[in-house]
RNA sequence: GCGGGUGUAGCUCAGGGGUAGAGCGCAACCUUGCCAAGGUUGAUGUCGUGAGUUCGAAUCUCAUCACCCGCUCCA
């Protein structure tokens, strides 16, 4: 499978995209005023989807083990801790762009270069009466001819050209002068051209700390974290202090992270604003290979759970080079998007790499003490850090179903089904009199919704045609759909009364059921 | 950041220097009946935003913002 996404696959991810707006799954953050690049936000039933994965996510992992321990971390975060992890050396590069061929440039990589400089302050067109003022510079080496700098210029000058019919040679250049440059990285090796200036790419949001901070308190200064994981480091000790745990043992947390992303695209994918779920596991040095291995076979299992299969994910072994220095295995669970395979979980083996840096910086005895091997030791970690909100869009890209079905009068129609797992669904029952002029009926729907609302998220519906009610619901992914009708009150005898009809959102079958079995067999089935 | 495209009702889109349009959806009412049914009635827009040209701009020009595609970037 191509990386690209074909005209389909666009077509597709547009659907999904216009589906998730109208029926309130997601929105554009600050809409009314022009949209926030990169943000977006959750509406009510995408806030439920939300809610029941990390709900699912966090019993699976901290619920249901008895060697992960949760932690809920603040998101601003003092510049030293940023500084031990790394992130403030790494975080920013300093880039530029080649004026010529718009390439871009890491700045600190730019070989420095000698020669002479070639200026200009600007080009014209006589026969046109077009004209440019805009300083420009050529590099050129000791053996270069001069000409190659006027042609360069040239072709620099031509792109402000609106008539591109003109030919660059035609131009006229102005306020030559030259200039001897030694180990200068203003200009592009490749072909002489000026470069912008070097900009910070900071890809973290920095804020003040306390009221009347100022620049000369270390303290002053603090960011918004750019992942969970440093929170559960600096934080180590104090889990372990105050609980009694022996290696291995997880930490996990659920929470936002930010990242200043040059480029956001591809939806809510790359946002500047996301949340993260994820375990720091530790152990012993020995284990951190194979739990490595583990840990991934468990977080492929999880997402079968929450309904997207194994054959829609892909898992990158993450070659030697392409990892983080620390790294000495990774594994990147992919998932097949629309727009492309891409990446909604890292498994990493983070060595002790995290800890010792924490330990040397803040200069405290972090260690663990192995009460079995009697040894102070620093435990290695592995890391499996999902993106909450790529599952997300994973999984409304997953439910998403066009069906061609047929009706009684032989009429194709189309019929758009969200098939959500029962469990992330963000419904899980519609519960729909049949006639809403009839008050027997509202009324015994209104019992039945309130006897099911304490257990879950019920949507009661009164309005339009019963077959339009079980549309809606279908679009929006609710699996069951409860009907109240006449038998329900008793009017076809007894063996009817308090039965009412379930629909199953897939099959679209429908069959009776007592009211006193419902509750127990809609929560066997979104458990 | 660069290049290309798009922006009009909740959604999908047509139109186009002179009263703002369609389909679907939505709301209300009627119908004892189960897969977008039928009928009646109704609501909704600073035509993305800001400036300019013009007697007059949603339409032309410029700027700007957002989204999509490609490049770039992604510790």
């Amino acid at each position: 499978m191509s990386d690209k996404s074909s005209e389909k696959d666009q077509v597709l991810m547009e659907k999904i995209v216009s589906l998730c707006k109208r029926r309130g799954f997601i929105f554009q953050s600050a809409e009314i005023y022009g949209g926030a690049n990169g943000c977006w936000d959750y509406g009510p039933l995408g806030a439920e989807l939300k809610r029941n994965l990390k709900d699912y996510w966090w019993r699976k992992n901290v619920q249901e083990r008895e060697d992960i321990l949760g932690l809920d971390g603040s998101i601003l975060t003092l510049e030293s801790v940023l500084e031990a992890s790394g992130h403030l050396g790494g975080f920013s590069d300093p880039m530029c762009d080649c004026l010529l061929t718009k390439a871009r440039l890491r700045a600190d990589e730019i070989d420095p270069q000698s020669g002479t400089a070639y200026h200009y302050t600007g080009a014209s067109h006589e026969e046109s009466g077009w004209s440019v003022d805009r300083a420009y510079s050529v590099l050129l080496s000791e053996n270069q001819d001069e000409n190659k700098a006027r042609k360069t210029a040239r072709l620099y000058y031509s792109q402000f050209l609106s008539d591109k019919q003109i030919s660059p040679k035609k131009l006229e250049l102005a306020g030559e002068s030259t200039e001897e440059v030694t180990d200068s990285t203003s200009y592009n090796p490749e072909n002489g051209s000026l470069l912008t200036a070097a900009r910070e790419f900071n890809l973290m949001f920095k804020t003040k700390m306390g009221a009347s901070a100022d620049e000369s308190d270390p303290k002053g200064t603090a960011y918004l974290r750019p992942e969970t994981a440093q929170t559960i480091f600096v934080q180590f000790k104090n889990v372990v202090d105050s609980n009694r745990v022996k290696l291995p043992f997880g930490i996990a947390q659920i929470g936002k992270s930010f990242r200043n992303e040059i480029n956001p695209r591809n939806y809510t994918f790359r946002s500047r604003e996301f949340e993260q779920m994820e375990i720091e596991y530790f152990c012993r040095e020995e284990d951190g290979m194979r739990l490595t291995d583990e840990w991934l076979e468990t977080r492929l299992s999880f997402y079968e759970e929450i309904g997207i299969p194994r054959e829609h994910l892909h898992v990158l072994d993450v070659p030697d080079g392409e990892r983080a220095h620390y790294s000495k295995r990774t594994y990147d669970i992919e998932y097949e998007f629309p727009f492309g395979i891409q990446e909604l979980e890292g498994v990493a083996y983070r060595t002790d790499y995290d800890l010792k840096k924490h330990r040397e910086h803040s200069g405290k005895p972090i260690e663990f003490f192995d009460d079995e091997a009697k040894e102070k030791l620093l435990p290695h970690v592995v890391e499996p850090s999902a993106g909450c909100d790529r599952t997300i869009l994973a999984l409304i890209c997953e439910a998403y179903d066009e069906e061609t079905i047929t009706d009684d009068k032989g009429k194709e129609e189309t019929r758009i089904v969200m098939r959500f797992s029962p469990r992330m669904a963000p419904i899980k029952v519609a519960v729909l009199p049949l006639l809403k002029n009839k008050p027997e009926l509202v009324a015994k729907a209104r019992e039945v919704q309130s006897m099911l609302t304490p257990f879950m998220n019920v949507f009661y519906d009164e309005t339009a045609a019963i077959g339009r009610r079980y549309r809606r619901q279908d679009e929006v992914g609710t699996p069951f759909c409860v009907t109240i009708d006449f038998e329900t009150l008793g009017e076809n005898g007894d063996e009817d009364k308090d039965t009412v009809t379930i629909r199953e959102r897939d099959s679209m079958e429908q069959r009776r059921i007592p009211i006193s079995e419902l509750r127990e067999y809609l929560l066997d089935a979104i458990v």
